[in-house]
DNA sequence: CTTGAAAATGAATGATCGTTCATTTATTTT
DNA sequence: AAAATAAATGAACGATCATTCATTTTCAAG
């Protein structure tokens, strides 16, 4: 009952335990509870429900509801940067290197909505351990992003008075099209895409430039 | 102890009460509260201790802690417009109507920042009905920008494929700045407010002008 | 089938939650 | 100053919280 859409898997080719298993039904819907009401607001008893367990039981697998939350976010990070280095060498991937991040970036948001929208949400609710774990793992990400428009800058093809602010301007710009994207709605993930490659490449292009328009 | 910088009051200049000054406080605590752990994560208890007075005292202001969010939502939002139509008439606002808005945007986020994040974080915990209440403010303001978007596009201006999505891709961009800036950075306000005015510019730019650089 | 460990149960822990309320204190009105 | 009203207190309400634990069930390995 499990697809695996495109990227990222290696590592776990053995037959699955009952616990791992249970672990894993856990780490489903606490994320998808707490993306739809928040950590703070969710409580082990609906997650023990949602599984349809008793409370204790999560506690064989998870030693506290906050490491259940670090676990998540931890894990999304580890994964989303696993899956751009797959996406780097993936041979549909546009070859410019801006649009192959903001291409990965949209795609990697509309598969996985739900842990996307809890690690820009959840963050202040880790201890300030877990919080600088999971922080550095972002900041990491979004590195990959600044260098791409450092070197096109040096290049002479973008005109970026800040790599840093613009990057977050553009990564905000992103991460925000869950918050209002709904299926079925007018606009297909497709056009979606199209429309945002545009806009970014406009933000920071070359004002000396004439890029064509339809270059991917 | 209060100082008002700026914009948008006229109705209350009658005496004040004791008892509205407390409303005030308790308002002005669970602000802050709110927006630094969340709603969720806040007690009446932690709100009470921040205003120097006992839980229960809190619900002569308040019926319940619902309210007090609602109401914080629904306050910030009549000052956003109110504010807004403030600055349409102002002295120092840009000509161009798109500068106008980018610009108001951002200050209004510098200015208060915490509202600003609680009016996007926190939206899920109202219930449905407040929900909606605000909800429908907030696409109102969203629509001053859409509309700034499509003349600017029916006009020749502007080159947007999309006048709804650009909006939420500009207004995403510009609210996530309260997430990364912290006072006694690199970067002054003044010099973000340059950065994000330019790239939204470009971003909604249309490809065959040759708009010059610094037109504000 | 037996054994041993992993997993789940069901009940309980103390703490904290939002809210209520009779009473006292502070302020405004007459 | 007296009476009326508003605000704050301090203690309590039942509900729910995260977490623990002795016990029972499930399951894989010998």
């Amino acid at each position: 009952m499990q697809d695996s859409s495109g990227v990222a898997d290696a590592t776990t080719t053995t037959a699955e335990t009952k616990g791992s298993k249970t672990a894993r039904r856990v780490r489903s819907a606490a994320l998808s509870l707490f993306a739809r009401h928040g950590y703070a607001a969710v409580s082990m008893r609906q997650i023990a429900s949602a599984v349809g367990v008793q409370p204790g039981a999560l506690y064989n697998h998870f030693p506290t509801k906050q490491d259940l939350l670090k676990e998540l976010l931890l894990q999304h990070m580890n994964d989303l940067h696993e899956a751009w280095q797959a996406w780097t060498t993936a041979d549909e991937a546009p070859a410019d290197p801006l649009d192959r991040f903001v291409v990965f970036h949209i795609r990697f948001h509309f598969e996985r909505a739900e842990e996307v929208f809890i690690s820009y949400m959840e963050l202040r609710n880790l201890e300030p351990e877990n919080f600088r774990e999971v922080e550095a793992t972002r900041q990491r990400y979004e590195a990959i992003l600044t260098d791409i428009l450092e070197q096109g800058r040096a290049a002479g093809s973008y005109e970026v008075a800040d790599a840093r602010v613009a990057t977050r301007a553009i990564i905000a710009m992103l991460t925000g099209i869950p918050t209002w994207y709904r299926e079925g709605g007018s606009l297909s993930p497709q056009s979606i895409e199209t429309i945002y490659r545009d806009m970014v490449r406009k933000a920071v292009a070359n004002r000396a430039d004439q890029t064509p328009k339809g270059a991917g």
